[in-house]
DNA sequence: CTATTGACGACAT
DNA sequence: CATGTCGCCAATA
């Protein structure tokens, strides 16, 4: 069962449009889903995800290609992000305004 | 309703 | 470049 508001949902389902190799921003979620300041609610909705191994959460990183956090830890999230051809570079995306996936 | 918190972002120092 | 502060939004107690 399971509950959340239509928000965290929204948040959630965009996730899932990022094509792999490629990553985001909670900004550009938050603005997606119609609260373009909304980023840190997009983050709470993020982490707290009933379904967090299920979505590319870890394709979504901060507005100046930090990683941000993962609920498994910021080094699975590496890992995960080198996997799929996003290199990183001192804790940062490599390329970052290149790879970063706008929603539309 | 108010206060606190959090996987953010921009700006000031 | 590092650290601090404020503003933003939603969820939760």
């Amino acid at each position: 069962m399971v509950k959340i508001t239509e928000f965290e949902l929204k948040a959630i389902k965009a996730l899932k449009r990022i094509p792999r190799g490629k990553i985001t921003t909670y900004q550009e979620i938050a603005k997606y889903i119609g609260r373009p300041r909304a980023a840190r609610a997009v983050g709470n909705a993020l982490h707290k995800n009933p379904w967090a191994p299920a979505y590319p959460c870890h394709r979504v990183v901060e507005f100046n290609g930090e990683l941000g956090g993962y609920a498994g830890g910021v080094k699975k999230k590496i890992g995960l992000l080198k996997k799929e051809g996003t290199l990183l570079t001192k804790g940062k995306i490599s390329n970052f305004t290149k790879k970063l996936f706008i929603f539309k």
